[in-house]
DNA sequence: TCTGGGGTCCTATTCCTA
DNA sequence: TCTGTAGGAATAGGACCC
C-alpha cells in the first residue's frame, strides 16, 4: 500500500479513502491523476475456480494441453512455480506435474468480460477496452459525481469483487502506460512461501512519475519486447532511466524513426494518447498450429478451405469485407512467410477467400512441412452481403453420423461446369452468395459448429477440426 | 521430445504508374 | 519511343501486445 500512500504525501488512508467522497489534494498532488487501468488478477484462471470452487488455492493454469500447447493463464499458486502465461504448457507441466491443467472456454471469459464493461461503465462511459480483462478509463468526468481518481479506483475493485466474484488492480496516474505500470505494481507477489497480497490499487503523482518509472527495466515500457530488450541490454541499457538518458537522434538511430521518437517520449513519462473507446477492426483471421507437421498438400488445401469459411463467417457476422488476403505459413524450424494478394474489390465470400488463398498455398513450398497453417483479411470496409433476402433452395444435406450439415449448390459436387457460359456463371456465384449468407444465419442461430463445408466431407466423415477448436494449441495427436 | 492465437504497427523492398 | 525518377500502393517480414 506504500505508493497509494505516498501518492497522498504519507496523509490519510486507503479505510479513510473510500469513505470520503473527495481524497485529500496535497501539493503536486494526484488531481491530473485521471486514467486509470483495471487489470484483472489472473482472469481466466480465476474464473475457472469461480465456476469450480474445488479447484480454490490449487496451481490452475489454463491453457492449450497438448505438446504444443502454451499457458494462457494461471493462478498465483501455479506461478509460485515461476510459470507465466506464454509459458510452453510442456515447461509449466516440468514446473509443476501436479497442476490442474483445464483448456480454456473463450466464450465464458467473453461473456465475463462484458459483465465487467456493464460495471466500469457504471463509473464512466470514456472506456477503452485493451483486452477481455483489462481497460483504460478516463473520469474526469466522473469526480464530482462520484470522488477523486483513488476514490472511484477502490469502488471499482469493490464493485467487481461483489458483482463478478473476482479480484482486479487498478492503477491510477496522468498518462496510460504509467496507470498501466501502476496496476501492475498493485498486484499480488507470487512466491513458494505463500503470495503476498499487492496493494490492490496504485496512485502514481505527477511529482512521483520519474522516481517511479526510472528503475524499472526496460522491458517495462510498452514497445519494447525481447528483440529490443536485447539491443538494447547489449549497450548497457537497463533500466527506462537508461533508456531517458539516451538523446532522442541516437535512440532513433537505433530503433528507428517511429520506435525511437515513442520510446523516449515514453522514458521521459510523457505518454499523450487519450482513451479512445473502441477501435474499428483493423484485419479478421484464423490461424492454427497442428499437432504434427503437415506435408500432404491436399490436406492443407482442405484446412485452408475451413480456415476461409471462418473468417468469412466471422466478417459477415461484423458486417465486413476485406481487399487483401493474405495465408501465413510455419515450417516445422518455426521459420514464417507470408503471401498476400489483394483484390479489385472487397470480398466476404469463404469461397473467394478459399480461391486466392488457396492460390497462394501452391506458390509456396510445403513438401518440408507445414506447422502452422493462416488466412487472414485485411484493407476492410464495412458492409456485407447481410441484408440479402436470404433463400435455403440450395443443398443441405446431413453427414451422416455427425450431426453435421453442409451445403453444396447442385452441379457443384457432380462435377458439371457451369462457368463455361457467362450466365450461368453468373448464376452460381449469386447462388453461392445466398449459400453463404444462409450458413451465416444458421450459425448466428444454432452456433458455429452447426454446419460446415463439403469440401471438408472425406470417405470418413469431417477429417479436419472445425473452426473455433484449439484457440491455446492443440489439444491431442492430428487426425 | 518445449514455445498459441488474434491482432496492430512499423520498416524495407518491390512494383507500378505518371 | 526510350529512359530516369519520384511517389504511392502492394508485399513481406518482424516485433510487439494481451
Amino acid at each position: 500500500m506504500w505508493l497509494l500512500r505516498k501518492a497522498f504525501g504519507g496523509c490519510g488512508s486507503v479505510p479513510e479513502l473510500m469513505s470520503t467522497p473527495d481524497a485529500p489534494r496535497v501539493p503536486g498532488g494526484t488531481e491530473a491523476c485521471e486514467i486509470l487501468h483495471v487489470d484483472m488478477d489472473a482472469f481466466f484462471a480465476s474464473v475457472e475456480v469461480l465456476d469450480a470452487p474445488s479447484l480454490a488455492g490449487k496451481p490452475v493454469i489454463v491453457g492449450g494441453t497438448g505438446a504444443r500447447g502454451v499457458v494462457a493463464s494461471c493462478t498465483y499458486e501455479a506461478r509460485a512455480y515461476g510459470i507465466h502465461s506464454a509459458m510452453s504448457s510442456y515447461e509449466a507441466r516440468r514446473r509443476c506435474p501436479h497442476a490442474v491443467f483445464v483448456e480454456g472456454r473463450y466464450d465464458r471469459y467473453a461473456e465475463t468480460s462484458e459483465c465487467l464493461h456493464c460495471v466500469l461503465l457504471r463509473f464512466t462511459p470514456l472506456i477503452e477496452p485493451v483486452a477481455l480483462d483489462e481497460a483504460f478509463l478516463d473520469v474526469s468526468g466522473a469526480r464530482r459525481l462520484i470522488g477523486s481518481p483513488p476514490v472511484i479506483a477502490e469502488r471499482i475493485r469493490g464493485a467487481v469483487l461483489e458483482e463478478l466474484g473476482l479480484s482486479c488492480c487498478v492503477g491510477v496516474a496522468r498518462t496510460k502506460l504509467l496507470a498501466k505500470l501502476a496496476s501492475r505494481a498493485a498486484k499480488p507477489v507470487p512466491s513458494p512461501r505463500g503470495n503476498r497480497p499487492g496493494p490492490g490499487v496504485v496512485v502514481v503523482a505527477p511529482s512521483d512519475e520519474l522516481s517511479f518509472l526510472h528503475p524499472l527495466p526496460i522491458k517495462a515500457l510498452w514497445g519494447v519486447g525481447p528483440a529490443t530488450a536485447r539491443r538494447l541490454e547489449g549497450l548497457g541499457v537497463m533500466t527506462v532511466g537508461d533508456l531517458a538518458a539516451i538523446p532522442d537522434e541516437a535512440l532513433r538511430m537505433l530503433l528507428g524513426s517511429a520506435n525511437g521518437r515513442r520510446l523516449a517520449t515514453l522514458a521521459n513519462g510523457e505518454d499523450d494518447r487519450p482513451v479512445e473507446g473502441l477501435r474499428e477492426t483493423k484485419s479478421v483471421g484464423h490461424e492454427e498450429t497442428f499437432a504434427v507437421d503437415l506435408r500432404d498438400p491436399e490436406s492443407l488445401h482442405r484446412h485452408v478451405v475451413r480456415m476461409a469459411d471462418g473468417v468469412a463467417s466471422r466478417l459477415r457476422e461484423a458486417d465486413l469485407r476485406g481487399r487483401t488476403i493474405t495465408l501465413k505459413v510455419r515450417h516445422p524450424d518455426r521459420s514464417t512467410i507470408s503471401r498476400s494478394q489483394t483484390l479489385q474489390s472487397a470480398t466476404d465470400s469463404a469461397r473467394a477467400i478459399a480461391a486466392v488463398a488457396g492460390a497462394l498455398l501452391c506458390s509456396v513450398e510445403v513438401s518440408r512441412g507445414v506447422r502452422l497453417l493462416g488466412v487472414s483479411l485485411s484493407a476492410l470496409a464495412r458492409g456485407s452481403a447481410m441484408s440479402r433476402q436470404l433463400s435455403f433452395e440450395t443443398g443441405f444435406e446431413t453427414v451422416s453420423g455427425t450431426g453435421l450439415r453442409h451445403w453444396f449448390v447442385p452441379g457443384e459436387l457432380s462435377g458439371a461446369d457451369p462457368g463455361a457460359d457467362r450466365d450461368a456463371l453468373v448464376d452460381r456465384e449469386a447462388a453461392w452468395e445466398e449459400v453463404e449468407a444462409a450458413v451465416t444465419q444458421i450459425r448466428v442461430r444454432y452456433g458455429r459448429s452447426a454446419v460446415s463445408s463439403a469440401a471438408l466431407v472425406g470417405p470418413d466423415g469431417i477429417s479436419v477440426k472445425r473452426w473455433g477448436d484449439a484457440r491455446w494449441g492443440p489439444s491431442g495427436s492430428a487426425r
